[in-house]
DNA sequence: GTGTGCATGTACGTTGCCGCACATAAGAAA
DNA sequence: TTTCTTATGTGCGGCAACGTACATGCACAC
């Protein structure tokens, strides 16, 4: 495993053209994300905007008697914060550490100074912003519609989509806490889907082994939002370079007001 | 029934500031909008923004089988079409017009360059999209933990504040569309709460008799959105004033004191 | 080794909603 | 009036997920 770390791990840094990258990156501070740790809760003005590198946080609501959903999931491809900028400072939801790692972070009234200067880096936010729209609004039509089993594979995608690799360190009990249904739901789902030989489940550590299969299986809310992040935030990963200096290969070209593509919408 | 319209009917382009109004109501349109019209169809470039006075929409997505389930909704507190000063310009869900009534529009194109004018109008449309991220997000929760008779009286609640006065004509079909349930199930709801003499149903037409008792009937999520909404656009109406064009003592007073520098341009 | 804790698997009755098939009832149209 | 359409009410089998309770099994500490 790699110590060595780089702000554009994160897709949205890496989107920076170089001289705005030059203008942020002095400010990131990196920070190790345990397991579990609160980044901010319910209503609590949020102090730094979180740029996930290797971790993954969950975004999740916690109702009166304790019983919670996810709402969001953000890994390398986003940040946590966005109220930030949006004009609220808080949100009623939690933010959670779901995958330790690692991440970047930003203190909070940097974020909204940077965004008001209406640079590349606000139609960055503006956009993933949207992606997380879709996001949500696609949770609550798989909650609504979708069989726990197809959530699982969803939910297992859109965790790998935002991590390297294809593994997966997460119990159980802590999937079912996000998906919002019993422990017990989630152990039939993983094992329905062991059974079919897309996963291997082994104490906490969920390893991928057909992809495809995966998606097969998922609903088709994780096409709708992969597609959507795809193109709102076209990542192209710089081909050979990682850490030094020659610039902003890995761009957003859209970020440049480039028109955006239309997907054709479905017929009415 | 008035025939007398007026923007301000609208809580955001009440909120304007005397300056900014001005300067954008010459722009509205009104029109009508009658029941199922539909202003935008999933990924399709969308050509205005709605800013609804006596009608409601709703923002829904409608999955592949045809099933579909409500997102969100929008009604004279708010507008449709954030994915354009978003950047996304089209988003994958549909909106339809739930409640017949008016709205004034913008074209697409001027509503982007008022947002990048940075000034009230794009902290008023960026916090009013914080407001719509809550309601989805806890559109997502109700969907996985709150029985039907809690999500009936949530969307009544939620329904009735985007109106004016405390009927809504809505068949129980259209109903067991947008909370994405059966016919059937919203029938049993119904008159599980008219049995409780907290509405009055008859032939699409609802009438609201105890809105506390509505209130203690649904889940948390009502409150919690409605709290957010408050919070992020805390409207006043002008004390005695409703539609003549006397001036904007209605107003959010939070667009006036937003404290953030408001540089632009600097480099690219 | 042996224990202890945590992760996972299994079983069973209950519930909330679905899908389907009708039965009324209230306007609108003939 | 009668007929037609639309809106609502009802009944029943089925199923996915729930709540609960308990069993197994791996891993690490001692």
């Amino acid at each position: 495993m790699l110590d060595s770390h780089d702000p554009r791990q994160n897709h949205l840094l890496a989107a920076l053209p170089e001289a705005e990258a030059e203008h942020v990156f002095p400010h990131l501070e990196l920070v190790p994300m345990p397991l579990g740790h609160v980044l901010y809760e319910s209503g609590v003005q949020m102090r730094h905007a979180y740029f996930p590198t290797t971790s993954i946080v969950s975004l999740l609501y916690v109702m009166e008697d304790g019983a919670s959903a996810e709402i969001a999931i953000v890994g390398n491809e986003g940040m946590v914060g966005v109220s930030l900028f949006m004009g609220g400072d808080t949100t009623p939801s939690r933010a959670v550490v779901q995958s330790a790692g690692h991440a970047y972070r930003l203190r909070g009234q940097w974020v909204k100074d940077e965004f008001c200067r209406a640079g590349p880096m606000q139609h960055l936010l503006l956009r993933y912003t949207q992606a997380l729209l879709t996001q949500m609004a696609q949770t609550a039509v798989c909650n609504r519609h979708h069989t726990l089993d197809q959530q699982f594979c969803r939910w297992l995608l859109l965790s790998l989509d935002r991590l390297p690799g294809n593994e997966l360190v997460m119990t159980q009990e802590l999937i079912a806490n996000m998906l919002g249904v019993r422990r017990e739901g989630v152990t039939e789902a993983a094992g329905s889907v062991q059974k079919a030989g897309l996963i291997s489940y082994h104490r906490g550590h969920i390893n991928v082994l057909d992809r495809a299969g995966l998606e097969a299986r998922a609903c088709e809310c994780y096409a709708v939002v992969k597609k959507e992040f795809d193109r709102l935030l076209p990542y192209r990963p710089a081909p050979g370079r990682t850490t030094d200096e020659t610039g902003a290969a890995a761009s957003l070209s859209a970020v440049h007001s480039a028109p955006l593509p239309l997907r054709k919408g479905e017929k009415a």
